[in-house]
DNA sequence: GTTGCGCCC
DNA sequence: GTAGTGGGCGCAACC
């Protein structure tokens, strides 16, 4: 029969090691009210990982009781050379313990010993009545304590990961002693962490050799006057009495009074319930979330007694949900919803221009949930007159992909109070999964599990055909859909964001909506000749590079064209990636002279035009109306910018002239038509002279000067009325986009190709000719630090716990970050107030000009030719009158017969 | 899935 | 002294 097994954790050990493992991530891992629990988290990933799967019979994590034992009695100086534990680590200390206890453990110290030593007892004991018995610690020096039927695994990798000891792996590591005798030769060898000396002068190699002649430190002292006379039986002798201490020292206990018996030691496994809410308190999301999905769910939550609020975890009712499996035909027996329901449909498709419903879910706690995949009951005249209706506020989760996909099916979604997503969103910028699952977890909301773990994902990815798992999932969607509103409208109201998202986000999803509905017309016929022209010349390219190389290779690898390049013609190599050469255009520039690299730049110009935006572009237009429908992602980009996929829209080709003409190809969707872009004209600077106060670069604005030009004058201390020289404004204009950024010395050197002295010089001056900016970007930091978010002029929010970060350039980061986001964010709120303006200038004007793109300073319509001079002047004045700044903001429109035209 | 590169503002 | 301007998306190659 199996011998039982017991499980003996050094708690002490174990905690150091998953400490230092995670101390770089010290500062990120801090619980709401600011306890460090890096060691928490690596010792719950420790019991997770490796004493759940091993699930002894029996197990103990023993803890050192506290600094004075009897081995400092012994020697003042016992681990008297270690550095004060710091107090980001002893302040986990109570609640390791707690946690250790929580997942079914028994924890134990005693004073005067270590843990060491309570465990050197309890294996001797175990090992005695009939148990296999493995030791877990991060001490080697327990190696000695294994035996026949005890092993002792050491940690790796922080505690992630253990090496296995038993009998053979201390022979092989001991040269063929036996774990006895280490105790011997740490006598004579010592141990500098634990600073006790053996003999001054042995170090591990000669201990090892020595003991395995003589046995022990005994046997050796007992044969001393054999020995050779040389410097080494000098400092034997000499050093006898430090070897005999400190063998002592070293020597493990097996007789330590504990007050335990082996049957208190009975491992009972994990306390979920007590997990969850010890999981809450330290905000382990996780380690919550990991539960969640395994079906452990929270229980009724403690009265909330410290009065804390805004972000307590939600009380999970587990009542079961009223669930309404529902098709055509019971399309009578719908609930007679009267004001509020959530609303979830779930797609055959992410990409929802084109995705099917193949699940939907409405209804609420009182009235139940109806759950159905029929499509022809969604559909249906009551359903619809349910969406429509604007007096059910709806619950939803991405209102813009539900409203679009309904429109398809001519249904106008109405009365969306709350779109979970956008919410989330605001509260914190990171929290913007999307996935409804993920999302309520990062809530604390833990009942709704995620798409993918329900459907799988990848190949795996399949709707449930089982109606009880599918239905399910999405009841506890909705179900999750109604509690948290509450919850997070109380935490924007905290914010000072509700008028952000009442008044300009959740509006902004509609004309979002309407935008990527109408899609803009791309001429397939013009990208198809443009396909056909580059293909020829990237051939030529192709045969001239080959000929220069001497051989055909892969222009488009970098790794071949590194190889090509750097060894085969021997040119040196200028930069390096951490994977080989680098071959970036910056590297390649400062080769021009050699012939080959410049058709190798042109090559992957051409190239990455044709793959990208002619090919990439013909992928995606839609057959029936030949239009390209973006996606705007509203709650990803950190400072409150849109993003644009399938396709991105947001960067065709601008710069270069070949790039430009893609842009022929965007026209009008109507005959007579025309595109008409309108941009805002350096929003980002004046909104800088706007929040910084700076009267000099206000004054500039306000003069309605060339920008660049007066700051050309100011850093290189010309007159008022001096001619500009180009290079002059170029360098201007690249230190006022540093300045945004946050730049330094270094990166405005590399840029305008100065010396990093010269580069400091003009910084330096920016400063004293514009001091109301340096005061700000100051302020701004020290916000940061002492609050740790920053904020846009529409009170959008973005967290920066790195601006403490004790790695310079992980705080470095954070700091130019805590400059940029009030920049580029407040310029984002402008044009997005901007968009709601125009969208309902142009529908209470009734004009048929459509708004198209966005482009976060631009926006692009089309316009029927009898619209063009109304649009001209009214469209620049909605948007220079978008937000009152203390500078004029100021726009410039253009037209013409595509978007290229339209510059 | 990650990396290198390159396109946009 | 550190590294060295912010925010995005997508392609091809490579692992």
């Amino acid at each position: 029969m199996a011998r039982p097994t017991l499980l003996l954790i050094d708690g002490n050990s174990l905690a150091f090691r998953a400490f230092y493992a995670m101390i770089n991530q010290v500062d990120r891992f801090v619980n709401s009210e600011g306890l460090h629990t890096n060691a928490l988290v690596a010792f719950n990933n420790f019991l997770d990982g490796i004493v759940e799967p091993f699930n002894p019979d029996s197990a103990l994590v023993a803890w050192d009781a506290g600094k004075t034992t009897f081995r400092t009695g012994k020697l003042d100086s016992y681990k008297g050379n270690r550095d004060k534990t710091p107090t980001e680590l002893t302040e986990q200390f109570p609640y390791l313990r707690e946690m250790v206890t929580l997942h079914g453990i028994y924890s134990y110290e005693l004073p005067n010993y270590e843990a060491d030593d309570i465990i050197g007892t309890t294996a001797k004991e175990g090992q005695a009545a009939g148990y296999d018995v493995t030791i877990v610690t991060g001490d080697r020096d327990m190696l000695q304590l294994v035996d026949e039927h005890v092993e002792v695994w050491i940690t790796k990798k922080g505690v992630s990961e253990v090496e296995h000891n038993d009998l053979a792996m201390v022979a092989e590591k001991y040269d063929g002693l036996t774990p006895a005798q280490i105790v011997d030769v740490k006598g004579l060898q010592g141990d500098t962490s634990d600073n006790y000396p053996g003999v001054a002068g042995i170090g591990p190699k000669t201990a090892i050799k020595l003991i395995k002649e003589y046995g022990s430190i005994q046997g050796l002292y007992d044969h001393i006057d054999e020995l050779k006379a040389n410097k080494q039986k000098e400092k034997l002798v000499n050093g006898k009495e430090d070897a005999l201490m400190s063998r002592d020292l070293a020597r493990i206990r097996t007789d330590a009074p504990v007050t335990f018996t082996l049957e208190d030691l009975k491992y009972t496994g994990p306390d979920y319930q007590g997990l969850i809410k010890f999981y809450q308190k330290l905000d382990f999301r996780q380690q919550l979330a990991k539960l969640a999905n395994q079906g452990h769910v929270a229980g009724q939550p403690e009265p909330d007694v410290d009065g804390a609020s805004g972000n307590q975890p939600q009380a999970n009712a587990q009542k079961p949900i009223n669930l309404k499996p529902m098709l055509l035909e019971d399309v009578a027996n719908l609930p007679n919803f009267e004001d509020e329901i959530s609303v979830y449909i779930e797609l055959d498709d992410k990409d929802y221009h084109l995705g099917v419903p193949v699940g939907f879910v409405l209804g609420n706690e009182t009235d139940g949930y109806v759950v159905s995949r029929d499509l022809d009951l969604l559909l249906s005249e009551p359903v619809k007159q349910i969406l429509e209706n604007s007096d059910i506020a709806k619950h939803v989760f991405d209102a813009k992909s539900i409203f679009v996909v309904l429109e398809r099916y001519g249904i106008a979604l109405a009365g969306v109070n709350d779109d979970v997503l956008l919410m989330s969103y605001l509260v914190d910028t990171n929290d913007n999964s999307n996935d409804l699952g993920a999302l309520a977890q990062q809530n604390d909301y833990f009942d709704v599990q995620t798409d993918e773990s329900v459907y799988g994902k990848g190949a795996k990815y399949a709707i449930p055909e089982d109606d009880d798992v599918f239905f399910n999932h999405l009841g506890q969607k909705a179900r999750a859909l109604n509690m948290l509103p509450a919850q997070l409208l109380s935490q924007l109201e905290e914010r000072e964001q509700t008028d952000l998202y009442k008044t300009m986000e959740l509006p902004l999803s509609f004309v979002l909506a309407d935008m990527e509905i109408n899609g803009i017309k791309v001429d397939s016929q013009q990208l198809l000749a443009m396909g056909t022209e580059l293909t020829n010349c990237l051939h030529e390219l192709e045969q001239s590079i080959y000929a220069e190389a001497g051989h055909e290779f892969n222009i488009q690898s970098p790794k071949q064209l590194g190889v090509v390049l750097f060894e085969e013609m021997g040119y040196k190599p200028i930069k390096k990636t951490k994977t080989g050469y680098s071959t970036s255009v910056d590297v390649l520039e400062q080769m021009q002279d050699v012939p080959i690299v410049a058709d190798i730049l042109e090559y992957r110009k051409l190239s990455k035009i044709k793959a990208t935006y002619v090919d990439g572009l013909l992928r995606v237009i839609h057959g029936t109306d030949s239009k390209v429908h973006t996606h705007y992602i509203q709650t990803l980009a950190q400072t409150g910018r849109l993003s644009s996929t399938d396709p991105n829209l947001q960067n065709i080709p601008a710069r270069t002239e070949e790039g430009r003409s893609i842009r022929k190809a965007f026209v009008p969707s109507e005959p007579d038509w025309y595109i008409v872009s309108s941009d805002y004209s350096q929003i980002e600077l004046r909104v800088l002279a706007h929040i910084s106060g700076d009267k000099n670069m206000q004054a500039a604005f306000n003069a309605d000067e060339d920008i660049h030009a007066d700051t050309a004058r100011r850093i290189f201390h010309l007159d008022d009325d001096a001619e500009i020289d180009p290079n002059m404004r170029r360098k201007a204009k690249a230190v006022n986009f540093g300045i945004v950024y946050g730049i330094s010395d270094f990166g405005l050197a590399n840029n305008i190709g100065v010396s990093r002295k010269e580069a400091k010089e003009i910084i330096d001056t920016y400063f004293q000719e514009y001091p109301g900016i340096k005061q700000w970007s100051d302020n701004i930091i020290e916000f940061a630090r002492e609050h740790g978010y920053v904020e846009t002029l529409a009170h959008r929010r973005r967290y920066l716990p790195d601006i403490h970060a004790k790695n310079f350039n992980v705080r470095s980061f954070a700091e130019r970050t805590a400059m940029n986001t009030p920049i580029q964010g407040s310029a984002a709120d402008i044009i997005k107030i901007a968009m709601l303006h125009v969208q309902q200038a142009l529908k209470d004007a009734g004009m048929q000009t459509r708004m198209l793109l966005q482009v976060h300073d631009e926006l692009i319509f089309e316009v029927p030719e009898n619209e063009l001079e109304q649009v001209h002047t009214m469209i620049p004045k909605i948007m220079d009158s978008a937000m009152q700044l203390d500078v004029p903001l100021k726009v410039s429109t253009h037209e013409g017969k595509s978007w290229y035209e339209a510059k």
